[in-house]
DNA sequence: CAAATGAATATTGTATGTAAAGTATGCCGA
DNA sequence: TCGGCATACTTTACATACAATATTCATTTG
């Protein structure tokens, strides 16, 4: 329900400031305002609709600033991430990062995407539990697209990934916190 | 509505693990069941409860470890904010900054909470909405009495908020940022 | 006597009803 | 014509109703 509601919004389908009419959503799903209503609490709580009282729900309005903001946020907590990693990380996640990172090259996309997820996710997994819970937030509140629109996106991260992997492998947390950041 | 749950986890009145009661929670507060949802949903997006589908509601089990990586995740993204703020904060706020230091002395655990929670105010409002909404989420979304639990406390913070202020008024975002951490 | 089964009970999730606040429409007077 | 105001219509927030799933507890059976 919150799912359907963020694709939406994350799309673009529902803009900016647009407010977002219960009934309408509740008619659209076919499943009464209840759902809907526990949905738009979700959302509000990720920071993507904005909830008054009396006045009902309105698709936020990220600045430009909101979102280099909230993408040096995310770098941030996945550099502590990273950093841990460097410490825990057992062999053999390390040989799966190293996996992912050679198949990154040359693919569309949507499988970039996928690939580069893979490889945070690696990460990731070595992080403890709040930790986790924390970039999973993240990483679903925010246009996921926004940072497509950097041209050549794939080469950079490249580098970044084997900057990231190697100081992993040296088992360098700080080294690995700044490649990430 | 959360508020008062949020209360009831915090202060351990419900105690982790614990089942919390849809219909018990509504007629404690004499309001329906629609609003108590919603509360609990607020709930879980802070990590406070675990929601299962068909099974309710119950209290997070916060182990050590979830602390102490909280606490550091909050440290990670505070220290963002002592950065940006050396970069940033005018001369009015420093001063602010000085004063709520100078009176940290001597006060009961209250009060101290208090100026604590000021410090750390004046410094997160030169960071960016999305960095301060964070921070908002951080703060609440864990028992603050945990820290308390250090002996000392106070004596410390004293020592790191000095840290912190002289690094921001030397305009050193790097050194801010360690400091805060 | 323990484990299994099934009816009774309780609790959740969703739907619908209702009162109150908000918004829009149209009328009137300046 | 334009601004102010009363009225009608929406929309929200909360309460209640109902259906479906979990849980409990007594009973039976191996």
């Amino acid at each position: 329900m919150a799912d359907y509601l963020r694709d939406l919004i994350l799309t673009g389908t529902l803009r900016p400031g647009e407010k977002v009419d219960q009934e309408a959503v509740s008619v659209a799903l076919d499943v009464s305002r209840s759902p809907i209503r526990e949905a738009l609490v979700v959302l509000s709580r990720e920071g993507l609709i904005h909830l008054t009282p009396r006045r009902g729900a309105s698709v936020v309005r990220l600045t430009r600033e909101d979102i280099v903001d909230h993408y040096a946020l995310f770098g941030v907590v996945a550099g502590r991430a990273a950093a841990l990693a460097a410490e825990s990380l057992d062999a053999e996640s390390l040989a799966e990062l190293w996996s992912v990172h050679e198949r990154f090259t040359g693919q569309d996309m949507e499988q970039l995407q996928q690939l580069n997820h893979d490889f945070h996710r690696i990460i990731n997994l070595a992080a403890p539990r709040r930790t986790r819970w924390l970039l999973g937030h993240l990483e679903r509140s925010v246009p996921a697209n926004y940072f497509e629109f950097a041209d050549g996106w794939n080469r950079v991260a490249v580098g970044h990934h084997l900057a990231i992997l190697e100081a992993i492998a040296d088992g360098d947390g700080d080294r690995a916190r700044r490649a990430m950041e």
